[in-house]
DNA sequence: GCCAACGTTGGC
DNA sequence: GCCAACGTTGGC
């Protein structure tokens, strides 16, 4: 379901059968840090309960994609690791959960309302921290930092995964 | 803890 | 279908 008023938009290019896309996904590191995965391996990517969010995995994604890890509501906010999809979207089990601070009573096994996908890791690196990322003009456009933004999973250009990677490669 | 921004809900 | 009220996000 799309917010109310929301214009059904064509996508805003082809995505070439075997192209790799970009994403940024948070993670409150309280609740699975940069550690969390390098100790796991890989993680269902649960708890995301905004439909813009949730579309990107369920439409948009593709295993391969590459995915910058980024810790938020902490202290130390920013980029704190690479990893990609790893899974097809499906049926995120916390919505059924009656303990979960996920559940969602309006959703039902018949007609799911979440799904996600799996991310597995890449590579810890350092930290790319929010106020670095703000002092680089090359990352100006990146959704993460426009003002407002709240989304939980934003698309990454091809050029800005560049420039990420460009600068964590000078961080080592 | 504050608060701006934004999404969602629900009365009408 | 409008829109005010409310809840959440997340940086600071």
């Amino acid at each position: 379901m799309m917010a109310r008023g929301a214009r059904q938009t064509p996508p805003l290019h082809i995505r070439l059968a075997h192209s790799v896309a970009y994403w940024l996904m948070k993670s409150e590191p309280g609740e699975c840090s940069i550690d969390d995965l390098v100790r796991l391996g890989q993680v269902p990517w649960v708890g995301v309960r905004n439909y813009q969010s949730r579309n990107f995995m369920r439409d948009e994604m593709r295993i391969g994609d590459g995915v910058l890890f980024y810790h938020s509501s902490c202290p130390e906010p920013g980029v704190a690791g690479l990893a990609e999809v790893s899974s097809a979207a499906y049926a995120d089990a916390t919505q059924f959960d009656r303990q979960s601070p996920y559940f969602d009573a309006k959703s039902s096994p018949d007609a799911p309302r979440w799904q996600h996908v799996d991310v597995r890791l890449v590579e810890k690196t350092e930290l790319l921290s929010l106020a670095a990322m703000r002092e680089r003009p090359e990352l100006a456009t990146m959704r993460v930092l426009q003002r407002g933004n709240r989304l939980s999973i934003t698309p990454v250009t091809p050029a800005q995964w560049r420039a990420v990677k460009a600068l964590l490669a000078r961080a080592r």
